[in-house]
DNA sequence: ATTTTTGTTTCAAATAATGAAACTCGGTTT
DNA sequence: AAACCGAGTTTCATTATTTGAAACAAAAAT
């Protein structure tokens, strides 16, 4: 029990440098890592170089600031096409879509965390890699809450363990307790609904992409704004939105999807 | 394959091993990777184990294998909204696409190697995150040659060394001899054109994307097919291919866009 | 039941990571 | 001009991690 924080060695530490310089969202400078880090300044200054010798991380020379590197895009491209839902599902999502004319979410979950893996738009062709690859909270987005609510107890709990109840807006769930009490509403009526918790005025209905042997694998939703609907109007898509998610789902099976990560 | 790793330590392996994960464009057993792996057994297990606990990799416990990790595809939204052309061109493109109605491709290079971070499909809305981080070769597409007849000399040398010679078509180049002469026509002209050198039946015309100080930092081309139009066709487009390249140069500039990996 | 293949653990030796301190290089202050 | 400062880089003895041959366990194949 001693050993518990074997933070996975040399790897998870540079790992954890990665996210950090992730995190500012902005090209960043040495020393602006250095002051939010848990390293020395010897230690980050030479996980920052062999990042950015691998192309993990770019270094902007007249700038003297790093960001994130190319690389990543090119192992993501992978990632996104062999481990994730989007490139199966996507078919179906455009065609629900062109029907529905609202936003599409297809997310997947990640140590908690929603991760949106695609999403169509059916106003803006364009707009797919600039949210795929976002994430969002679990506890309060419909896609979040759909996906915990049919996670195995296990990990649900660890799930659970990692969501921060940060009250976005006054609809947002503010402790455990109320939310595992909608999880089980929404396991029993298998599907969800965001009544602007994450954000005022956007709202939106959740199915989750099961397998045949009821694992959750992803959710998919519609998203709307309230200027144009209610949760009412989305439940007349609910139909349509459950078909797809289990067409999806028995895709995903064949496909071989990984149930997991 | 992928180019040499200069052995960044335990840091640099565990990337290597990334990377071969990502070669197979499938999930993967270990024993599989082994078989291709510089690593003893249990070294190799480790890594594979760290990376997975990492999120950089998902094992799928059902069918024993490895895949691309979702944690790439957070990290990777990141590097492609931050240090990629891609957001900074994205509305350029997509007036020039609406306007031409061909495929447009926004590419960077990395490592001698092409990455599309773009792609803009007239005919398709969705298209988009299935090309964006794909590899194409630098010395047989049309983005590759202008990129690299515009690079500053040394870096130009190394990109060079790095070029296969493979020869997809009849028409590829096979020796950096060639391919040289062609680069510095090319940057004479300022236009670099794929006459099928990748694919047969694939054309493009390609604009080199510049800062101020007349640095590449990627390039944008229009591609088409050889049954419906010829070079010359695509010809006609070079002044609004080259305006849009200008004017997304002109904007990497001022959004800081980092020039190098 | 036996062998083979595949995946996992052990442990001493080899190697790589660590971080306090020292140094370099622009730029700024005295 | 000298002294100072802060950001970035290097050094090197110490420490901790990684390494891989070998052994082990589990699952498939024979």
């Amino acid at each position: 029990m001693y050993d518990a924080p074997h933070a996975d060695g040399t790897v998870g530490k540079a790992m954890q440098v990665l996210d950090q310089v992730a995190s500012f969202q902005r090209p960043v400078r040495f020393s602006e890592l250095l002051a939010n880090s848990p390293f020395p300044k010897p230690t980050l200054y030479r996980f920052v170089q062999t990042l950015t010798n691998q192309g993990m991380l770019a270094f902007d020379a007249e700038r003297q600031t790093y960001s994130m590197g190319l690389r990543l895009v090119r192992l993501a491209h992978a990632a996104w096409r062999h481990s994730s839902l989007a490139s199966v599902a996507r078919p179906f999502i455009e065609a629900l879509a062109e029907e529905i004319g609202e936003a599409i979410h297809l997310a997947q979950i990640d140590h908690g965390h929603v991760l949106f893996v695609d999403k169509y738009k059916a106003t803006d062709k364009f707009d797919t890699l600039a949210q795929a690859g976002k994430i969002a909270p679990g506890y309060c987005t419909g896609v979040g809450k759909v996906i915990l609510a049919f996670m195995p107890e296990a990990a649900q709990n660890r799930a659970l363990d990692e969501q921060s109840f940060v009250a976005y807006t006054p609809n947002t769930h503010r402790n455990r307790k109320t939310l595992a009490a909608e999880l089980s509403t929404i396991r029993e009526a298998g599907v969800a609904y965001d009544r602007e918790e994450h954000e005022l005025g956007i709202i939106s209905i959740a199915c989750p992409i099961l397998t045949g042997q009821q694992q959750v694998v992803g959710a998919l939703s519609i998203a709307t704004s309230t200027n144009r609907y209610c949760i009412d109007d989305l439940n007349k898509h609910w139909p349509d939105l459950h078909n797809t998610a289990n067409s999806i789902g028995a895709q995903a099976e064949l496909w071989q999807v990984p149930i997991w990560g």
